[in-house]
RNA sequence: GCUGCUGUAGCUCAGUGGUAGAGCGCACCCUUGGUAAGGGUGAGGCCGGGAGUUCAAUCCUCCCCAGCAGCACCA
């Protein structure tokens, strides 16, 4: 006599089952209806499949597709699978690699034959039919153990040099699974899936994107075909979701900073950015915005020069680490060659000798730190610079505003005793998250931890990255997101530890913009020393930080953030006065001086239009307040507000109005209470 | 930098082996109209740059540049 299963279910029952029974056959025995709805387990937690067997009594939850969260990463993994074979069997000689879920869908990594050129957007129609193909097919998804010698040999004997390579680094000891697709294909995968491809729906996905990606992730490794697609429970879903994208498209910055007229890009500079009178408007906003705030946090601010003799990045390190990234310019005046009305060909003398343009401020901020003798009394020293500062990235990686050559950081170094650095840290992260929620932002705060390529002993790492840890623990944040302190190991800078601060764009990728680090390699390349309490030399501690990160960036995000809808302080045309009929045009004129002198950013509109037109034309422009005054608003002394956003008017009398729009256009620091 | 795609008027985009078109915007005229497009007329383009094929190239081929998506990178 087999003892049963004992099968204990969230509402705490139990459920005793024969021995070799599965999540279905619990599901079954509840109601057909359950049985059908079922299409994945958790077992003691762990997500399964519906038709693998229990190993022992077990706490079994069964998954259905209310069960959202779980649905969707299983059924985005099985698309995943599906995906891989229909490539291969449209495609033979196709290699298969990697293909997880993502946020919105999933990917297969695949490598073209050798006869084939690799993948592209023409041939996701005919991919994407043969999906459907293999899910109308209903084919059962099936969990099979391997050993390890049984993966290799297959993959080898299939051609499949990624997946056997793959194969040989699993470890010897764990349970190896693979998946069938029917009876005629099958991939490597730890699972879980559901019952069979029939499950899916066919409606429910889109191949969207390919695009190269090196195989794991490194680029001295061949590179590979990544089919991305968009993967959902129902074509509702889908839908939804393909609608969300446009309108995301719609508040990208780089198309929203057209419209507006806040700055443009063009090749001759590509990568820096022309700021035109309304985005450099904003800029100044911030500027502004955190001079204050700097000022009140015991900051002072600094100007530091854009050229420095290489000889000064050498001694850094930064000629070592970072120079191809560097701009370099020759100390020289250079020998222009004329070619009649052609380009000019300057040429460079051999013996030239060359600056560097500062790609970050620090180094300077160590000179300013250095002139004269500090004492511990003096310290910490808060140095900030509203450094501009260019970098040579790689060109791919330019993207309007976030990424760019040239940017200017509310960068600060602070200089400090050992003893100080929590305590400082701490401060920064409060400052931070004053700023942040100051802009309505919610924020992941990350921790990265030591790279490979680094200055510095693994002692002072150790400390540099608790010290971090710690101020993290004793700080008061609100703004933030999840909460919990993600460590990224090996992403921190050559010298430093970083916390990073990440804000997310219209398209939910996300963007790193505040940031400190603990730093004790530069403050000792470059000899930076204070005189301490016992009358000695002492290496300060130099913590590297920004809460915008870049003016550009920050800018970037705030106009995906608000669609471009920028509150009042920061909208860069506060008002519009506009005239419904030219007799109200002196009294325009009267309403638009006096905004003006209560310090309202206001425009007038007098233009012979219908007053259709331009509230049409405002709203496009994004204008918070347009004020509408036709011969009634001028006989009463009165103003017709329409707000963006809003359908309804609202009539107050000019006084009222100017109160109104003053206290909105003050920046959230300057306000009271 | 890598893979793929794209580059035509200020913007969004059609189009063709025989040097070009629309809508919006812009200018001018008419219209003074009460909350998201009043009407008319007109100007505007070395079809990203270079080389090649061709009688002829915006169109086909190659190289370069820039942009877009992803990858890699982001001190």
């Amino acid at each position: 006599m087999t003892e049963l299963l004992k099968i204990s279910l969230p509402d705490g029952s139990v459920r005793e089952m024969e021995p070799g029974s599965t999540p279905g056959d619990v599901a079954a025995a509840i109601g057909p209806g359950l049985a059908k709805a079922a299409i994945a387990a958790r077992v003691d937690g762990e997500l399964r499949d519906i038709n693998r067997p229990f190993e022992g009594d077990a706490e079994l939850a069964l998954v259905t597709s209310r069960d959202e969260e779980d649905a969707l990463e299983l059924a985005r993994h099985d698309f995943a699978h599906v995906l891989a074979e229909a490539v291969q069997s449209l495609y033979p000689g196709t290699q298969i690699t990697f293909g997880p879920a993502t946020d919105d869908g999933f990917y297969y990594d695949v490598k073209a034959p050798a006869d084939r050129e690799p993948f592209s957007m023409d041939d996701l129609p005919d991919i994407e039919e043969e999906m459907r193909r293999i899910i109308k097919a209903d084919k059962p998804l099936r969990r099979e153990v391997w050993s390890r010698q049984q993966l290799i040999d297959k993959w080898e004997a299939e051609g499949e040099i990624f997946k056997a390579e793959w194969a040989k680094e699993l470890p010897e000891n764990e349970e190896l699974t693979v998946y069938w697709s029917g009876e005629d294909w099958l991939d490597m995968c730890r699972g879980p899936h559901l019952a069979s491809t029939g499950k899916l729906d066919p409606q429910a996905f889109k191949l969207t994107r390919v695009a190269g990606a090196y195989w794991r992730g490194d680029q001295n490794n061949p590179q590979l075909t990544r089919i991305y697609g968009t993967g959902w429970l129902n074509k509702k879903q889908l839908n939804a979701h393909l609608t969300r994208l446009e309108e995301a498209a719609k508040r990208d910055h780089r198309k929203l900073g057209r419209e507006m007229d806040l700055f443009h890009l063009q090749e001759e500079a590509h990568g820096s950015v022309f700021w035109h009178p309304k985005g450099y408007r904003i800029w100044r906003e911030l500027e502004a915005y955190m001079r204050r705030k700097m000022d009140k946090a015991g900051y002072r601010e600094i100007k530091t020069p854009q050229l420095m003799d290489v000889r000064q990045w050498e001694q850094s390190g930064h000629w070592g680490k970072y120079a191809e990234n560097m701009f370099a310019v020759p100390d020289m005046v250079p020998e222009v060659e004329e070619l009649g009305d052609g380009p000019a060909n300057p040429s460079v003398a051999p013996d030239a000798d060359w600056m560097a343009i500062k790609p970050m401020n620090c180094p300077a901020h160590v000179l300013v730190f250095k002139q004269g003798i500090t004492s511990y009394r003096d310290l910490p020293i808060r140095l900030g610079e509203m450094g501009c500062c260019h970098r040579n990235e790689p060109h791919g990686a330019l993207h309007g505003l976030m990424r760019v050559r040239q940017f200017t950081q509310d960068d600060a170094h602070i200089f400090c005793t050992e003893n100080q650095v929590v305590e400082e840290v701490k401060a920064f992260i409060e400052l931070a998250d004053q700023v942040y929620r100051d802009f309505g932002f919610t924020y992941d705060v990350k921790l990265a931890l030591r790279p490979e390529k680094r200055f510095g002993s693994d002692e002072d790492w150790d400390t540099a990255e608790q010290e971090l840890r710690d101020a993290v623990a004793v700080s008061d944040m609100q703004g933030e997101g999840d909460g919990k302190l993600e460590e990224l190991p090996g992403e921190g800078a050559f010298y430093a530890p970083k916390l990073e601060w990440h804000l997310t764009d219209a398209i939910g990728r996300t963007w790193q913009v505040g940031t400190i680090q603990g730093d004790r390699v530069l403050p000792d390349r470059l000899d930076a020393s204070y005189v301490g309490e016992d009358g000695e030399k002492h290496r300060p501690v130099m913590l590297h930080r920004a809460i915008f990160g870049s003016y550009e960036r920050f800018i970037g995000i705030l106009i995906e953030h608000f669609a471009g809808r920028l509150p009042v302080w920061l909208a860069p045309v506060q008002a519009v006065v506009a005239t419904i009929v030219s007799d109200a045009d002196d009294y325009a004129k009267e309403a638009v001086a006096r905004l003006e002198a209560a310090g309202i950013r206001v425009e007038s509109d007098l233009r012979n239009e219908k007053i259709n037109y331009k509230v049409r034309e405002h709203s496009h422009a994004k204008v918070p307040h347009l004020l509408v005054v036709g011969n009634r608003e001028a006989e009463e002394g009165t103003v017709a507000i329409r707000t963006l956003g809003e359908k309804e008017q609202r009539v107050m009398s000019l006084d009222e109005a100017i109160a109104t729009l003053k206290a909105e256009a003050t920046p959230p620091d300057l306000r009271e209470g």
